[in-house]
DNA sequence: CAGAACTTTCAGAATTGATTGAAAGCATGT
DNA sequence: ACATGCTTTCAATCAATTCTGAAAGTTCTG
């Protein structure tokens, strides 16, 4: 069985690991999608402890970056009948976990921005040179994608899971060559 | 004028400072998203000694930079009669340079994720504890999702744009209360 | 209330990633 | 061949982020 065992454990750890580095290009920080990814695909709730253990972490880390789980709101916290330790668990269900991974992020980073580009094409309004006009309609054109992007993801993440295969499948059929 | 040019250079500035910051958190260099947003609003091609003017960088940091957009398809080099220097301008369709950055990126990163996560998935097959009953249905749930949602973005980013725009207000259309 | 169990905080250390600038490497024209 | 104008490279430096661990804080239990 240990052979087994290990086995596991190393494709477990390749996981963590992948998962990690996604997280690190996607403006995640590494510790936090490892975190994600053990609970993610834990059996059981686990608690910080095990977290430390189970990555190789500090204490300050892993309880802030379980704190941050929470927040995002891809963790919750468990207590276990008479225990005093706190357990965590993961959102298991992969659609929702995408959903809200992606309107916190539209929330935090894509709305500000918008707010911002619209402030910088409001300054520019009255001017007429010809480098203003080229200014302006670039970003014109950027917030115009962005709000309908905005628009378009809101309502993907809103509707039920179901739906929105169907509506995959539909854009996957539709997308070839015409008749 | 000088009042006019002084609140369009600022907006500019607000621009290239916020397009900036856009990419930091998406993953893409700071100073690349920048040196992009200076050459997406400009009205003619820069020279590198341009833009290590406009944003106080060092010549190694632009050079290498530019390459960098160039290589990402984002910006292409200009050669002007005459010149031996190098001129660049960017791609200036958003819709265009969108596709861009998502095709390659899920080139340069979710593909490569894909196929680690395939391997994981490989290694466990054999395996029948709860725990690896568990591993394997939540990697195999997040394969799905990851590649249907590549194939998607693939149909989205190889149409044409007006043909992508109608899809959208479709999908806001239909995305409401049912009937 | 005292002590044990557990959690939070945060100043400094460590790590990672970005930037500089000067030297080396081309072309081109004379 | 040499000088000139421009580009590329890369070791050293700098900046930003992340992590640690010990101390302080909180909550529970007897």
């Amino acid at each position: 069985m240990s052979d087994k065992e290990d086995a596991f454990t190393g494709a477990r750890d390749a996981f963590i690991a992948e998962w990690g580095a996604m997280g690190s290009s996607w403006g995640i920080n590494r510790t936090m999608a490892q975190v994600h990814a053990l609970l993610f695909t834990s059996e059981d709730p686990l608690s910080t402890d095990e977290v430390m253990a189970e990555l190789r972490i500090s204490r300050g880390n892993a309880n802030t970056t379980l704190r941050e789980l929470v927040g995002w709101g891809l963790a919750r916290s468990v207590i276990r009948k008479g225990e005093r330790k706190e357990y965590f668990e993961a959102e298991k269900d992969v659609w929702r976990m995408f959903c809200i991974i992606a309107r916190e992020r539209k929330r935090r980073e894509a709305d500000p921005a918008v707010e911002t580009l619209q402030r910088c094409l409001n300054a520019v309004s009255g001017h007429r040179s010809a480098q203003a006009a080229t200014f302006r309609s670039q970003l014109e054109s950027v917030l115009e994608l962005m709000q309908l992007g905005g628009r378009v993801l809101e309502r993907i993440t809103s509707g039920e899971r179901d739906r929105m295969m169907k509506l995959a499948l539909k854009v996957l059929g539709a997308g070839g060559p015409r008749p």
